[in-house]
DNA sequence: TATTTCTTGACAAAACTAGTCAAGAATTAT
DNA sequence: ATAATTCTTGACTAGTTTTGTCAAGAAATA
Protein backbone atom coordinates (compact mmCIF):
# COMPACT_ATOMS: atom_id res chain seq x y z
CA UNK A 1 0.00 0.00 0.00
CA UNK A 2 1.40 3.57 -0.98
CA UNK A 3 0.78 6.71 -2.58
CA UNK A 4 3.35 9.03 -3.97
CA UNK A 5 3.30 11.79 -5.65
CA UNK A 6 3.06 10.57 -8.96
CA UNK A 7 -0.57 9.22 -8.05
CA UNK A 8 -0.88 12.69 -6.68
CA UNK A 9 0.46 14.73 -9.78
CA UNK A 10 -1.56 12.28 -11.99
CA UNK A 11 -4.98 13.38 -10.09
CA UNK A 12 -3.99 17.06 -9.93
CA UNK A 13 -3.04 16.64 -14.25
CA UNK A 14 -6.97 15.21 -14.38
CA UNK A 15 -8.38 17.95 -12.81
CA UNK A 16 -6.15 20.74 -14.59
CA UNK A 17 -6.86 19.01 -17.94
CA UNK A 18 -10.89 18.56 -16.73
CA UNK A 19 -10.73 22.31 -16.01
CA UNK A 20 -9.30 23.32 -19.31
CA UNK A 21 -13.06 21.13 -21.03
CA UNK A 22 -13.56 24.41 -22.68
CA UNK A 23 -10.47 25.34 -24.58
CA UNK A 24 -10.79 21.65 -25.37
CA UNK A 25 -6.74 21.29 -24.92
CA UNK A 26 -4.66 21.91 -22.18
CA UNK A 27 -0.84 21.10 -22.64
CA UNK A 28 1.44 19.55 -20.81
CA UNK A 29 3.66 22.66 -20.27
CA UNK A 30 0.68 24.43 -18.90
CA UNK A 31 -0.03 22.10 -16.02
CA UNK A 32 3.58 21.83 -15.36
CA UNK A 33 3.65 25.63 -14.57
CA UNK A 34 0.72 25.57 -13.25
CA UNK A 35 1.12 23.31 -10.58
CA UNK A 36 4.55 23.82 -10.37
CA UNK A 37 5.66 20.16 -11.45
CA UNK A 38 8.52 18.91 -13.27
CA UNK A 39 7.10 18.84 -16.95
CA UNK A 40 9.58 16.37 -17.88
CA UNK A 41 8.05 14.04 -14.77
CA UNK A 42 4.66 14.72 -15.84
CA UNK A 43 4.92 13.36 -19.24
CA UNK A 44 5.51 9.88 -18.06
CA UNK A 45 2.34 9.98 -16.02
CA UNK A 46 0.35 11.27 -18.96
CA UNK A 47 1.52 9.43 -21.49
CA UNK A 48 0.54 6.30 -18.97
CA UNK A 49 -2.96 7.57 -18.28
CA UNK A 50 -3.09 7.77 -22.35
CA UNK A 51 -2.11 4.34 -22.75
CA UNK A 52 -5.02 3.33 -20.17
CA UNK A 53 -7.57 5.68 -21.72
CA UNK A 54 -8.05 8.46 -19.41
CA UNK A 55 -7.10 10.91 -21.35
CA UNK A 56 -6.48 11.50 -25.04
CA UNK A 57 -3.52 13.78 -26.83
CA UNK A 58 -2.72 15.54 -29.45
CA UNK A 59 0.58 16.43 -31.35
CA UNK A 60 2.12 19.16 -33.10
CA UNK A 61 1.08 22.97 -32.38
CA UNK A 62 -1.96 24.15 -30.33
CA UNK A 63 -1.96 20.54 -28.80
CA UNK A 64 -2.09 19.19 -25.64
CA UNK A 65 -4.39 16.68 -23.74
CA UNK A 66 -7.90 16.40 -23.35
CA UNK A 67 -10.34 13.77 -21.20
CA UNK A 68 -11.31 11.05 -22.97
CA UNK A 69 -13.99 10.03 -20.77
CA UNK A 70 -16.57 11.76 -18.98
CA UNK A 71 -15.33 12.91 -15.79
CA UNK A 72 -17.92 10.91 -14.06
CA UNK A 73 -16.89 8.26 -15.62
CA UNK A 74 -13.06 8.77 -14.34
CA UNK A 75 -13.06 6.81 -10.97
CA UNK A 76 -10.12 7.44 -8.53
CA UNK A 77 -10.01 3.54 -7.68
CA UNK A 78 -9.12 2.68 -10.97
CA UNK A 79 -6.36 6.18 -11.71
CA UNK A 80 -4.54 5.31 -8.81
CA UNK A 81 -4.70 1.62 -9.11
CA UNK A 82 -3.34 2.26 -12.61
CA UNK A 83 -0.58 4.66 -11.48
CA UNK A 84 0.98 3.47 -8.19
CA UNK A 85 -0.51 -0.67 -8.28
CA UNK A 86 -2.68 -2.56 -6.52
CA UNK A 87 -3.19 -1.82 -3.08
CA UNK A 88 -2.69 -5.10 -1.26
CA UNK A 89 -0.80 -5.70 2.05
CA UNK A 90 0.45 -8.99 2.92
CA UNK A 91 -0.15 -9.82 6.69
CA UNK A 92 2.33 -11.54 7.59
CA UNK A 93 6.10 -12.63 6.20
CA UNK A 94 5.85 -15.88 4.95
CA UNK A 95 6.58 -15.74 1.38
CA UNK A 96 5.96 -19.27 0.27
CA UNK A 97 4.67 -20.87 3.41
CA UNK A 98 1.02 -21.49 4.24
CA UNK A 99 1.15 -18.59 7.07
CA UNK A 100 0.94 -20.12 10.16
CA UNK A 101 2.37 -18.55 13.60
CA UNK A 102 2.62 -19.64 17.20
CA UNK A 103 -1.25 -19.95 17.29
CA UNK A 104 -1.41 -21.95 14.53
CA UNK A 105 -3.50 -19.26 12.42
CA UNK A 106 -2.39 -15.71 10.90
CA UNK A 107 -4.63 -13.16 12.44
CA UNK A 108 -3.30 -10.29 10.87
CA UNK A 109 -3.68 -10.83 6.90
CA UNK A 110 -7.69 -10.08 7.80
CA UNK A 111 -6.54 -6.44 8.92
CA UNK A 112 -4.56 -5.39 5.98
CA UNK A 113 -6.98 -6.88 3.66
CA UNK A 114 -9.83 -4.90 4.97
CA UNK A 115 -7.56 -2.42 5.13
CA UNK A 116 -7.36 -2.80 1.51
CA UNK A 117 -10.73 -3.02 1.06
CA UNK A 118 -11.67 -0.03 2.39
CA UNK A 119 -9.17 2.48 1.05
CA UNK A 120 -10.46 0.90 -2.55
CA UNK A 121 -14.10 1.22 -1.36
CA UNK A 122 -13.86 4.84 -0.76
CA UNK A 123 -11.66 5.56 -3.86
CA UNK A 124 -14.32 3.46 -6.02
CA UNK A 125 -16.84 6.14 -5.20
CA UNK A 126 -15.11 9.12 -5.61
CA UNK A 127 -15.27 10.38 -9.39
CA UNK A 128 -13.30 13.44 -11.34
CA UNK A 129 -16.54 15.43 -11.30
CA UNK A 130 -16.94 15.11 -7.66
CA UNK A 131 -13.69 16.64 -6.78
CA UNK A 132 -14.32 18.98 -9.55
CA UNK A 133 -17.90 20.03 -7.93
CA UNK A 134 -16.13 19.81 -4.63
CA UNK A 135 -18.21 16.99 -3.33
CA UNK A 136 -15.61 15.00 -1.25
CA UNK A 137 -15.62 16.70 2.55
CA UNK A 138 -16.75 14.76 4.89
CA UNK A 139 -17.50 11.18 2.89
CA UNK A 140 -15.34 9.09 5.18
CA UNK A 141 -17.47 6.34 7.40
CA UNK A 142 -16.48 4.43 10.22
CA UNK A 143 -16.30 0.65 9.84
CA UNK A 144 -19.16 -1.74 11.09
CA UNK A 145 -19.00 -2.72 14.17
CA UNK A 146 -18.71 -6.18 15.22
CA UNK A 147 -21.49 -6.91 16.82
CA UNK A 148 -23.45 -5.70 13.40
CA UNK A 149 -21.49 -7.86 11.24
CA UNK A 150 -23.57 -11.26 12.17
CA UNK A 151 -26.82 -10.25 10.28
CA UNK A 152 -25.26 -9.22 7.26
CA UNK A 153 -23.69 -10.42 4.31
CA UNK A 154 -20.13 -9.97 3.73
CA UNK A 155 -19.36 -8.05 -0.03
CA UNK B 1 0.44 7.54 3.08
CA UNK B 2 2.40 4.65 3.50
CA UNK B 3 2.35 0.77 5.17
CA UNK B 4 5.33 -1.24 5.21
CA UNK B 5 7.10 -4.42 7.09
CA UNK B 6 7.33 -1.83 9.85
CA UNK B 7 3.87 -1.49 10.46
CA UNK B 8 3.09 -5.22 9.70
CA UNK B 9 5.66 -6.91 11.78
CA UNK B 10 4.18 -5.10 14.56
CA UNK B 11 1.13 -5.84 14.91
CA UNK B 12 2.39 -9.18 14.01
CA UNK B 13 4.53 -8.88 16.82
CA UNK B 14 1.77 -7.65 19.29
CA UNK B 15 -0.49 -10.69 18.13
CA UNK B 16 1.75 -12.78 19.26
CA UNK B 17 2.63 -11.54 22.56
CA UNK B 18 -0.63 -11.51 23.24
CA UNK B 19 -1.30 -15.03 22.40
CA UNK B 20 1.73 -15.85 24.84
CA UNK B 21 -0.48 -14.07 27.73
CA UNK B 22 -0.58 -17.18 29.93
CA UNK B 23 3.01 -17.91 29.23
CA UNK B 24 3.74 -13.93 30.48
CA UNK B 25 6.75 -13.36 29.05
CA UNK B 26 7.86 -13.94 24.90
CA UNK B 27 11.08 -13.54 23.75
CA UNK B 28 12.24 -11.40 20.36
CA UNK B 29 13.89 -14.74 19.55
CA UNK B 30 10.55 -16.75 19.94
CA UNK B 31 8.55 -14.24 17.69
CA UNK B 32 11.27 -13.88 14.83
CA UNK B 33 11.35 -17.86 14.90
CA UNK B 34 8.06 -18.24 14.88
CA UNK B 35 7.14 -15.55 12.04
CA UNK B 36 10.05 -15.78 9.84
CA UNK B 37 11.39 -12.40 10.73
CA UNK B 38 14.70 -11.05 11.16
CA UNK B 39 15.30 -11.31 15.34
CA UNK B 40 17.32 -8.02 15.05
CA UNK B 41 15.27 -5.95 12.96
CA UNK B 42 12.39 -6.94 15.45
CA UNK B 43 13.87 -5.45 18.53
CA UNK B 44 14.03 -1.75 16.78
CA UNK B 45 10.28 -2.48 16.78
CA UNK B 46 9.52 -3.51 19.81
CA UNK B 47 11.85 -1.18 21.20
CA UNK B 48 9.71 1.81 19.90
CA UNK B 49 6.48 -0.14 20.55
CA UNK B 50 8.01 -0.11 24.47
CA UNK B 51 9.65 3.67 24.83
CA UNK B 52 5.87 4.64 23.75
CA UNK B 53 4.19 2.29 26.35
CA UNK B 54 2.89 -0.38 24.22
CA UNK B 55 4.86 -3.52 25.59
CA UNK B 56 6.62 -4.08 28.72
CA UNK B 57 10.21 -5.93 28.53
CA UNK B 58 11.97 -7.41 31.10
CA UNK B 59 15.80 -8.51 31.00
CA UNK B 60 17.63 -11.43 31.22
CA UNK B 61 16.97 -15.00 31.56
CA UNK B 62 13.35 -16.19 30.84
CA UNK B 63 12.93 -12.68 30.15
CA UNK B 64 10.74 -11.20 26.87
CA UNK B 65 7.83 -9.03 26.22
CA UNK B 66 4.27 -9.10 27.32
CA UNK B 67 1.60 -6.12 26.80
CA UNK B 68 1.78 -3.52 28.93
CA UNK B 69 -1.85 -2.49 28.25
CA UNK B 70 -5.17 -4.70 27.55
CA UNK B 71 -5.77 -6.13 24.32
CA UNK B 72 -8.88 -4.03 24.00
CA UNK B 73 -7.07 -0.37 24.34
CA UNK B 74 -4.18 -1.22 21.81
CA UNK B 75 -5.73 0.47 19.02
CA UNK B 76 -4.45 0.08 15.62
CA UNK B 77 -4.53 3.82 14.55
CA UNK B 78 -2.03 4.58 17.82
CA UNK B 79 0.34 1.57 16.44
CA UNK B 80 0.91 2.18 13.07
CA UNK B 81 0.71 6.12 13.22
CA UNK B 82 3.52 5.44 15.98
CA UNK B 83 5.46 2.68 13.43
CA UNK B 84 4.93 4.63 10.25
CA UNK B 85 4.22 8.07 11.12
CA UNK B 86 0.81 10.37 10.34
CA UNK B 87 -1.32 9.20 7.67
CA UNK B 88 -0.93 12.23 6.04
CA UNK B 89 -1.09 13.27 1.95
CA UNK B 90 -0.67 16.85 0.76
CA UNK B 91 -2.90 17.70 -2.41
CA UNK B 92 -0.50 19.34 -4.65
CA UNK B 93 2.56 20.31 -5.36
CA UNK B 94 2.64 23.24 -3.93
CA UNK B 95 5.84 23.90 -1.29
CA UNK B 96 5.45 27.31 0.19
CA UNK B 97 3.56 29.19 -2.27
CA UNK B 98 -0.51 28.79 -1.53
CA UNK B 99 -2.07 26.49 -3.16
CA UNK B 100 -3.81 27.48 -6.56
CA UNK B 101 -4.18 25.85 -10.05
CA UNK B 102 -5.40 27.54 -13.02
CA UNK B 103 -9.05 27.25 -10.57
CA UNK B 104 -7.76 29.57 -8.49
CA UNK B 105 -8.31 26.81 -5.78
CA UNK B 106 -6.85 23.24 -4.90
CA UNK B 107 -9.78 20.52 -5.77
CA UNK B 108 -7.38 18.17 -4.25
CA UNK B 109 -6.83 18.56 -1.29
CA UNK B 110 -9.92 17.30 0.08
CA UNK B 111 -9.58 14.19 -1.80
CA UNK B 112 -6.44 13.29 0.29
CA UNK B 113 -7.24 14.75 3.42
CA UNK B 114 -10.96 12.41 3.21
CA UNK B 115 -8.92 9.38 2.58
CA UNK B 116 -6.17 9.61 4.99
CA UNK B 117 -9.30 10.66 7.49
CA UNK B 118 -10.91 7.46 6.42
CA UNK B 119 -8.16 5.25 6.80
CA UNK B 120 -7.48 6.35 10.61
CA UNK B 121 -11.27 6.16 11.53
CA UNK B 122 -10.96 2.55 10.26
CA UNK B 123 -8.13 1.82 12.03
CA UNK B 124 -9.18 3.59 15.26
CA UNK B 125 -12.65 1.31 15.48
CA UNK B 126 -9.73 -1.93 15.61
CA UNK B 127 -8.12 -2.77 18.86
CA UNK B 128 -5.42 -5.98 18.96
CA UNK B 129 -8.67 -7.68 20.82
CA UNK B 130 -10.71 -7.58 17.46
CA UNK B 131 -7.62 -9.58 16.07
CA UNK B 132 -7.51 -11.82 17.94
CA UNK B 133 -11.07 -12.30 17.94
CA UNK B 134 -11.08 -12.64 14.80
CA UNK B 135 -13.51 -9.83 13.95
CA UNK B 136 -12.42 -7.81 10.72
CA UNK B 137 -13.68 -9.31 8.06
CA UNK B 138 -16.45 -7.02 6.83
CA UNK B 139 -15.82 -4.07 8.61
CA UNK B 140 -15.36 -1.29 5.68
CA UNK B 141 -17.82 0.96 4.66
CA UNK B 142 -18.93 2.80 1.33
CA UNK B 143 -18.46 6.52 1.68
CA UNK B 144 -21.18 8.54 2.84
CA UNK B 145 -23.03 9.62 -0.86
CA UNK B 146 -22.95 13.24 -1.60
CA UNK B 147 -26.49 13.96 -1.94
CA UNK B 148 -26.47 12.41 2.16
CA UNK B 149 -24.13 14.90 3.07
CA UNK B 150 -26.29 18.19 3.17
CA UNK B 151 -28.17 17.10 6.51
CA UNK B 152 -25.08 16.02 8.41
CA UNK B 153 -22.67 17.32 10.70
CA UNK B 154 -18.91 16.31 9.38
CA UNK B 155 -16.68 14.96 12.39
C1' DT C 1 9.56 22.91 -44.20
C1' DA C 2 10.00 24.63 -39.65
C1' DT C 3 7.94 24.63 -35.40
C1' DT C 4 5.42 22.81 -31.91
C1' DT C 5 4.04 19.26 -29.04
C1' DC C 6 3.68 14.68 -27.57
C1' DT C 7 6.48 9.82 -27.09
C1' DT C 8 9.74 6.72 -25.56
C1' DG C 9 13.41 4.93 -23.21
C1' DA C 10 17.75 5.30 -20.94
C1' DC C 11 19.94 7.23 -17.13
C1' DA C 12 20.77 8.96 -12.22
C1' DA C 13 20.66 11.33 -7.60
C1' DA C 14 18.41 11.06 -3.30
C1' DA C 15 15.59 9.00 -0.05
C1' DC C 16 13.79 5.12 2.03
C1' DT C 17 13.34 0.23 3.32
C1' DA C 18 14.86 -3.62 5.41
C1' DG C 19 17.88 -5.20 7.38
C1' DT C 20 23.05 -6.34 9.94
C1' DC C 21 26.40 -5.76 13.53
C1' DA C 22 28.55 -4.71 17.76
C1' DA C 23 29.02 -3.00 22.26
C1' DG C 24 26.56 -2.55 26.38
C1' DA C 25 23.13 -2.80 30.33
C1' DA C 26 20.02 -5.35 33.27
C1' DT C 27 18.48 -9.53 35.31
C1' DT C 28 18.53 -14.10 36.99
C1' DA C 29 20.34 -18.73 38.07
C1' DT C 30 24.05 -20.96 40.04
C1' DA D 1 30.24 -12.95 42.56
C1' DT D 2 29.88 -14.90 37.99
C1' DA D 3 28.12 -16.51 33.84
C1' DA D 4 24.44 -16.79 30.87
C1' DT D 5 20.58 -14.75 29.04
C1' DT D 6 17.92 -11.20 27.17
C1' DC D 7 16.80 -6.65 26.05
C1' DT D 8 18.93 -1.71 24.36
C1' DT D 9 20.98 1.44 21.48
C1' DG D 10 23.10 3.34 17.73
C1' DA D 11 25.95 3.06 13.75
C1' DC D 12 26.28 1.12 9.41
C1' DT D 13 24.81 -0.81 4.69
C1' DA D 14 22.92 -3.12 0.46
C1' DG D 15 19.13 -2.82 -2.38
C1' DT D 16 15.00 -0.71 -4.03
C1' DT D 17 11.96 2.98 -5.04
C1' DT D 18 10.96 7.57 -5.87
C1' DT D 19 11.52 11.51 -8.35
C1' DG D 20 13.13 13.16 -11.39
C1' DT D 21 16.54 14.57 -16.07
C1' DC D 22 17.97 14.09 -20.80
C1' DA D 23 18.01 13.07 -25.59
C1' DA D 24 16.39 11.40 -29.82
C1' DG D 25 12.34 10.88 -32.39
C1' DA D 26 7.45 10.98 -34.31
C1' DA D 27 3.27 13.40 -35.57
C1' DA D 28 0.74 17.41 -36.73
C1' DT D 29 0.07 21.95 -38.32
C1' DA D 30 0.94 26.63 -40.04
Amino acid sequence: MKLTTKGRYAVLALTEIALSEDKNLIKISEIAKSQNISSTYLEQILSNLKRNGFVKAVRGPNGGYKLALKAEDIIMSDVIELIEGKIETKGCSQKHISCTGISGKCLNHDLWDELGKQINLFLSHISLKDILEGNILGRSRAPILPQDCDNMTIN
